[in-house]
DNA sequence: TCTCTCCATATTATAGATAAATTTGTGATT
DNA sequence: AATCACAAATTTATCTATAATATGGAGAGA
């Protein structure tokens, strides 16, 4: 564990946060008072209101000038522009990463994959599916690229979490195999291919599910 | 103006630590220190503090845990992937704004080329630069992207305005009036492609001058 | 019922205290 | 005599505590 002490009280709070938000244990619209965040922690305000900047870079929430900030709400629009955006980042990832792909990291990639097949709730498949993607585009050695990706991964996770989306598992691994199968095979534009209509097909409208519970298995 | 009133003083200091970055008033790698900053601007460090933060979202700080922040250095690397990835974006808000276009709109957009024809110098010239593709692509509706796609250009800028490269204006306006074409004959994939192309070339490697004077006239 | 004023709550900013890191200076060893 | 190591001191970021400012709502009067 390297997370404790290296980094700022900001950085833990904004992580917390920004794992809250997007699990959706707070809920899009709710108000965030900084006094309360920083009681909790155990802080003041001060880093609290750093982790807000923070936040709102990442789109997580919005800043009204002295109204105070409100976890961002995400509409249907939203889900859909951040998956075209994912699109258009993520093909780009792939392309330069792609000469500089081994079998091995193919191979780790092929292991996420299996774990996502393995995987009985939406926390541990989401994580998996994080997994294979950074795997497959760290490589590109584009380090803005990759942190603005991470970046719009954490907001369709959000949107993955909220329950709007019961079929979460089925036509992904098949995808994943594909993306695999074109790179194996060096044919990196029909990876790219795939890999721009799996991203998007999380901002395909969904048939609204009633979000009470997300079905478990396969 | 409506620049002073609503918004934070945060705001207001990371703006200007903005223009300064990116015009190079405030060289790469030069240290920055909340205290100086902050008895400048007539305030505390805390607002200073919630600056930094921004600024390094924008990717023009790094900020070192325990040992301040520094303007963020940008190699030829940094300045080809920030390129790549304006391509990426600028095209999808173009294929977007595509539908939404109207003839008031690309008069404008043409008045911004005349305007950087006219331009006698760099700021003036980027400034029109930064109009055009500002109003072509803000019909796509899409805040988020418009966002990212800002931060991008003022990424750019920054790199136009070291003096890497002398020849800022040729090739432009050229590649503006293609785009324009393009957009009025109704053929947006011409005009993506253009666009993609013209992006990109602030990327290429340039003929290094000595960036002593930027030649400022045709 | 509408409006104006007053109060309460929460954000924003300031000043001061604490802790960490770099730098400088001194001493010892080669 | 020079260089390396260790320690003290200054500088700088980080955090806590406190004060000021703005906003929203409630209550009273028209």
């Amino acid at each position: 564990m390297t997370t404790a002490k290296d980094d700022t009280i900001a950085m833990r709070i904004s992580r917390t946060l920004a794992d809250r938000i997007i699990s959706g244990t707070i809920a899009a619209g709710a108000k965030l008072r900084q006094d309360h965040i920083a009681e909790e922690f155990g802080a003041s305000h001060v880093p609290v209101r750093e982790a807000f900047r923070r936040l709102e870079a990442q789109g997580l929430v919005v800043s009204e000038p002295r109204r105070g900030v409100r976890v961002a709400e995400f509409s249907l629009e939203d889900v859909r522009e951040v998956a075209e955006m994912r699109a258009a980042l993520e093909v780009l990832a792939l392309r330069n990463a792609a000469p500089h792909l081994t079998k091995a990291i193919l191979d780790q990639a092929e292991d996420a994959t299996k774990a996502g097949d393995r995987a009985g709730d939406v926390q541990a498949w989401e994580e998996a599916n994080r997994s294979f993607h950074r795997i497959i585009l760290t490589p590109c050695r584009m380090p803005r690229l990759l942190k603005a990706i991470d970046d719009l991964h954490a907001a369709s996770a959000r949107f993955l979490f909220s329950g709007w989306r019961a079929e979460w598992d089925a036509p992904t691994d098949r995808d994943h195999r594909a993306i695999l199968a074109g790179l194996r095979a060096g044919d990196v534009e029909a990876a790219a291919s795939v890999l721009a209509r799996h991203v998007q097909w999380v901002g395909q409208k969904p048939r609204l599910a009633p979000a009470g519970k997300v079905s478990a298995g396969g």
